[in-house]
DNA sequence: GCCGTTTTCGGCCCGACTGTTTTCAGTCG
C-alpha cells in the first residue's frame, strides 16, 4: 500500500465519519494525516520497516490510533476499523459529498429519508422534486443541488497552474480598472503557485465594495454567480473554473491577503505566534486578548509579519513545511530567480518533433538571456516525435556547427539528446555515441503502468549509465490528472547521488516534475536539480516562471540548481562526467 | 484524534453567505 492509498483511506474514514456525525475534530485529526500522508516525501512502508509505530508517530498528524492503523492496513491491507464503518455509513455516501452545496447533513437526510446512495439516486430524486419537501430543504436548495451536480459533471477539478495563472491575470486586470480599487492580488493556492489550483481567490483593496461585486459578477465570461454579498462574491466561468474575490479596506489589505493566502497549516502556525504575543489574529485584524480588545491594522503583509516578529515569508514557502521556525530563526532560504536562470538544457527542434529550426531557437535562448543552449531532440525509439538515429544524429551535429559558426559567442550551443529509456530498461544509444554528446538527457515515456520494482529499474539502468547526466521529467506524470510511473524515490534519489546525476524539474505547466516535495529532498541530499522548459517552440521557453516558482516551493535556491550556476563552474561539471 | 517553550487535559475551525427560518442550520473556504 502506497502513500497516496493510505491517505484515500483517512480521507474517507474522515468523511464516512462526518456523514455519521462524529465531532469534528476527529474528523480534521483523519483529514490532517491524510494531508501529511499524501506529501510524505518517503515511503511511509519504509518508515514502517525501519521505525515500526514508533517511526509513524514522528510524522506529524500521525499519533497512536492513526499509527496503528497504518500498521494494520500496511500488514494485512485491510482495516477493521474501517469495515465496521462502511456496515453504519455506506462507502458510497462519501462521494455525494464532492457534490458543490452537499455537506454532510444533507447527505444523511436523504439517505436516512429516501435511501439516497449514489449521485445517479441523488439526481432523480433532485428531477423528480422530492427533496424539497424533506426538513430545513425548499424549492431553491433543491435547484441549488442540480446546478451543483451539473457544475460536477463540467469540471474536472483541479486546474494546472499553467491554465489557471493566465486566466486569473487577465480577471485581474479587468477589476483593476474599476473605480476606487486600489489594489488586485491573486491569494490562495494560486499565489502559492501550487501544480493545480482549485478556485481562483483575489483579494481587491477597495473602500467601496459594490462596483467591485457588481464588475465582477457581471462579466461576460461568468456562467452563474454562485453568490454575492457585501464583502464577498463568488461566479463560475464558462469553462468551469471558479473564482471568489473579497474586498478589504486598503489599510486592511495585509491582513486579509496573509488570511487568503494560507495555507491554512501556515496560517494556524502564525495563530499560535500570535497568540503567545497576547494576540489573535484573523482576517481582518491582530486583536489584543487583553480587556482592551484592540485591533491592529495592517495595509501590507510584511508589516504583519513583523508585527509577529517575523520576516515576511514567500508565498511558495506557506504549507507549513517549517517555513514558519526557519523565519522565527531568521533562516529562510534565499529562493531562486528567474533572472538567475541562464541555461536551458533541454529542448526540441524540427529535428524531431519541435516546431522551429536550431538557430531560431538559439535565438529565442538569447533574446531571454540564456548563455547557454542545449540542442536535445528524442532518439529514435520514440518513433511518434520522430527520434533520431546515430545517423541522423551525426547529420544534426553539422546543423548545429554552421549555427555555432553564425552564432559566434553570443550563446554555448551544446549539442544533446533526450534519450529514450526503453520499456525494457535498455537505452536507445550505445556508450561511444553518448561519450560523442556534449550533453545527455535520458527519460521515460511509454509503459508506464509497470510494477515498482519494474519501473524503478528502468530508471536506475539510466543513471547507472556514466554518460547520462540528468533524468528529465523523472516519473513522467501529466497534470492534471495522469499519475506518473510508480517509482521507488528513496531508491531513485540514492543512486543519482552516488553517480552524481541531475534531476530536471520540468517547466511545462502540464508536468512540473519533479513536484515539489521531491525536489526538495533531491536538493537536499546534495543532488543537482536542473530547471527546463522542454522547448518544442521558443514561446515554450517563457515556462520557466511555472518550473521556478516549483522551485521556490522545493526550497531551492541558485546553489542547488544547475542552470543557475555560473557558465564555467556548469561547464567543468559537465566536463568532469567524461561527456 | 492530535498536540504541548505556560497545559498529558483541554484546546483545536471561525466568519461570510444562503436559504429556510422566525432566530438559525448548513456549507464553504
Amino acid at each position: 500500500m502506497n502513500n497516496k492509498e493510505l491517505a484515500d483511506t483517512f480521507t474517507l474514514i474522515g468523511n464516512l465519519l462526518e456523514i455519521k456525525g462524529e465531532v469534528i475534530y476527529k474528523i480534521l485529526a483523519y483529514r490532517k494525516a491524510a494531508e501529511t500522508l499524501v506529501v510524505y516525501p518517503r515511503s511511509v512502508a519504509d518508515t514502517y520497516k525501519e521505525g515500526g509505530q514508533k517511526g509513524l508517530k514522528e510524522i506529524p498528524g500521525v499519533g497512536p490510533a492513526i499509527a496503528e492503523k497504518i500498521e494494520e492496513l500496511l500488514t494485512t491491507g485491510k482495516l477493521e476499523f474501517l469495515e465496521k464503518l462502511k456496515a453504519e455509513v455506506p462507502e458510497s455516501l462519501a462521494s455525494l459529498l464532492q457534490v458543490p452545496d452537499l455537506g454532510p447533513k444533507k447527505v444523511k437526510l436523504f439517505y436516512d429519508q429516501l435511501g439516497i446512495q449514489t449521485i445517479e439516486q441523488l439526481k432523480a430524486a433532485a428531477e423528480g422534486g422530492q427533496l424539497a419537501g424533506l426538513p430545513g430543504m425548499g424549492k431553491k436548495s433543491e435547484e441549488k443541488i442540480l446546478a451543483g451536480l451539473e457544475s460536477m459533471a463540467r469540471r474536472s477539478g483541479r486546474t494546472p497552474l499553467g491554465d489557471a495563472l493566465p486566466f486569473a491575470e487577465e480577471q485581474m486586470a479587468l477589476l483593476r480598472k474599476v473605480s476606487g480599487v486600489k489594489r488586485v492580488e491573486a491569494a490562495g493556492s494560486l499565489r502559492r503557485r501550487r501544480d493545480t489550483v482549485g478556485d481562483l481567490d483575489i483579494l481587491v483593496a477597495a473602500e467601496d465594495s459594490e462596483p467591485v461585486m457588481e464588475a465582477f459578477t457581471s462579466q461576460p465570461l461568468v456562467a452563474r454567480v454562485l453568490g454575492r454579498g457585501p464583502t464577498k462574491a463568488s461566479v463560475e466561468y464558462n469553462n468551469g473554473m471558479r473564482a471568489q474575490v473579497w474586498v478589504h479596506p486598503p489599510a486592511k489589505f495585509g491582513t486579509a491577503l496573509q488570511y487568503a493566502t494560507g495555507s491554512k497549516d501556515h496560517n494556524v502556525r502564525l495563530r499560535e505566534i500570535a497568540l503567545a504575543r497576547g494576540f489573535s489574529l484573523s482576517e481582518h485584524a491582530l486583536t489584543r486578548t487583553d480587556d482592551s480588545g484592540e485591533e491592529l491594522h495592517y495595509a501590507t503583509e510584511e508589516a504583519l509579519y513583523e508585527a509577529l516578529g517575523l520576516p515576511w515569508v514567500a508565498p511558495e514557502l506557506r504549507e507549513d513545511r517549517g517555513e514558519v521556525q526557519a523565519a522565527q530563526q531568521n533562516a529562510l532560504p534565499k529562493l531562486l530567480t528567474v533572472k538567475e536562470i541562464h541555461a536551458e538544457l533541454h529542448s526540441h527542434t524540427t529535428w524531431s518533433d519541435g516546431k522551429q529550426t536550431v538557430l531560431e531557437m538559439a535565438e529565442a535562448a538569447i533574446v531571454r538571456g540564456r548563455k547557454i543552449l542545449a540542442i536535445t531532440d528524442h532518439s529514435y525509439s520514440l518513433g511518434i516525435a520522430n527520434g533520431l538515429t546515430v545517423e541522423r544524429l551525426k547529420q544534426q551535429r553539422a546543423d548545429i556547427e554552421a549555427a555555432r559558426q553564425q552564432l559566434g559567442d553570443r550563446i554555448t550551443l551544446l549539442h544533446g539528446t533526450e534519450m529514450e529509456i526503453r520499456a525494457d530498461g535498455t537505452l536507445d544509444f550505445d556508450d561511444d555515441t553518448l561519450a560523442w554528446l556534449d550533453f545527455v538527457i535520458a527519460s521515460l515515456h511509454v509503459s508506464m503502468r509497470q510494477p515498482r520494482e519494474q519501473a524503478t529499474q528502468r530508471l536506475l539502468n539510466a543513471i547507472q549509465n556514466p554518460h547520462v547526466d540528468l533524468i528529465a521529467h523523472p516519473t513522467n506524470r501529466l497534470l492534471p490528472d495522469r499519475a506518473g510511473a510508480d517509482l521507488d524515490m528513496d531508491a531513485v534519489f540514492a543512486a543519482a547521488l552516488e553517480n552524481g546525476t541531475a534531476l530536471e524539474i520540468n517547466s511545462n505547466p502540464s508536468r512540473l516534475d519533479l513536484e515539489d516535495i521531491y525536489a526538495r529532498r533531491a536538493a537536499e541530499m546534495g543532488i543537482p536539480i536542473a530547471i527546463n522548459t522542454d522547448a518544442h517552440h521558443e514561446s515554450h521557453m517563457d515556462f520557466l516562471e511555472y518550473g521556478v516558482a516549483n522551485a521556490r516551493r522545493a526550497w531551492l535556491t541558485k546553489d542547488h540548481v544547475l542552470n543557475a550556476w555560473p557558465e564555467k563552474k556548469f561547464l567543468a561539471w559537465l566536463h568532469a562526467r567524461g561527456t
